[in-house]
DNA sequence: CGTTGCATGTAAGGTGTTACATGATTAC
DNA sequence: GTAATCATGTAACACCTTACATGCAACG
């Protein structure tokens, strides 16, 4: 451990009340990642993609790029993780002038918090992913309605996701090639997959409730 | 609308303080379904398979049915759940003696209560699944880190599928054919396609970072 | 002249988790 | 005897959302 790391420090950097932080991380402290909440780490990620972002902006970018297998943080998150970021170091915010409007203030990732980013997204275990799939649970509870509500609910479930694959599909072709955007296309590829598996499920359902129904 | 309504316990209804209700539902208040989360209801429909069930069995319950397609909420949430869906008249609970035992407080659904879960279950709009994929996460940010480390978290999450995966052809094969058991072997198989979609995804990644890295 | 977009936030409160407390029974 | 399972809860608090407030600029 290095030389600016007392017990006291350790404790407070590894309490949930980051917040109250008088110190800042030091390079030193790095041995460990602090427990961030995931969305924080997500929101300091996008940063890593070379452009300085204000928190509206942020905002754009986490829905664009994670909608289709994170969820999308709102934007008064987006604004409270920023100051957490910048209280622990992690960000630097500057002011940047905008002609003919009120400034902006864009982040900027710092070396610190760059390792330690670096060091969340090796580290282990990773959480299993969560789906809360809303479509599948009316179904679960579908024997206590009409089989052509479910039909509807599906059907909607079905014009919906295919919507999503064009999207992803038209992502992924746009970023492929190009070398800032580091693997995202390939998640985006991914996505697509689990969307095209729960498409083949939901068709698989309509038809299993049409042919006896 | 009915007999018994006015505008006074509509507003109280439908705001988010249903706890402070000393009123509970009438059958002619089910014109619109109140706003319990879908965790409420979640529990609530557990208990229309035919089975009375206390607070710890239907922790089981969750955990062994939505675990695949929707998350399963803390044991605590649940007691919480129940003691919401008792105050609004949507369970009703008696003490069922143990042999050498505490008593065990098992909830029965009421038929108002039936009657909300019917409501829900085909009212719109239902929300789109949300994923919140965490290994897909990690890749995001894989510019950040080592291949080989990637590799890894993509390995283990391949297993952790392979498990689901024989767990939802189990709940699945056990299920078919037993009348009450609703759609749920049919929401089994649907999970399956999702996940078979992942690994299709995952070893889609893997291939990849192992042919250039 | 009203709506949409840019840009930043606060207030309030719902949703869900972890950790703990309790107490009895069964299994090793 | 000590760990695991059954069974029920409370306390504390982290996480996240909705709704609102503000102000200016551009578009039609």
């Amino acid at each position: 451990m290095g030389s600016g790391l007392n017990l006291n420090i350790l404790l407070r950097i590894f309490s949930y009340d980051y917040l109250s932080l008088t110190n800042r991380y030091t390079i030193d402290d790095m041995n460990a990642t602090p427990s961030l909440p995931a969305t924080a780490y997500a929101v300091l990620g996008l940063l890593t993609f070379g452009h300085d972002l204000s928190g509206y902006e942020l905002r754009g970018w986490a829905q664009g790029s994670f909608r289709h297998f994170y969820w999308s943080p709102a934007q008064s998150q987006i604004y409270r993780e920023l100051k957490k970021l910048e209280e622990v170091g992690f960000v630097e915010s500057s002011a940047v002038p905008q002609a003919d409007r009120p400034d902006k203030t864009a982040y900027t990732i710092t070396e610190i918090g760059r390792r330690a980013l670096s060091h969340w997204v090796a580290s282990k275990p990773v959480d299993r992913p969560v789906l809360k799939h809303h479509p599948a649970m009316r179904l679960f509870f579908g024997h206590l309605v009409e089989p052509s509500l479910l039909i509807e609910i599906l059907e909607e479930h079905v014009s919906s996701l295919m919507q999503t694959l064009d999207d992803l599909e038209m992502q992924s072709a746009a970023l492929t090639g190009d070398e800032t955007s580091g693997f995202s296309p390939l998640v985006f590829d991914w996505a697509a997959e689990i969307h095209r598996g729960d498409l083949r499920g939901a068709e698989m359902v309509i038809k299993h409730l049409t042919t006896r129904g």
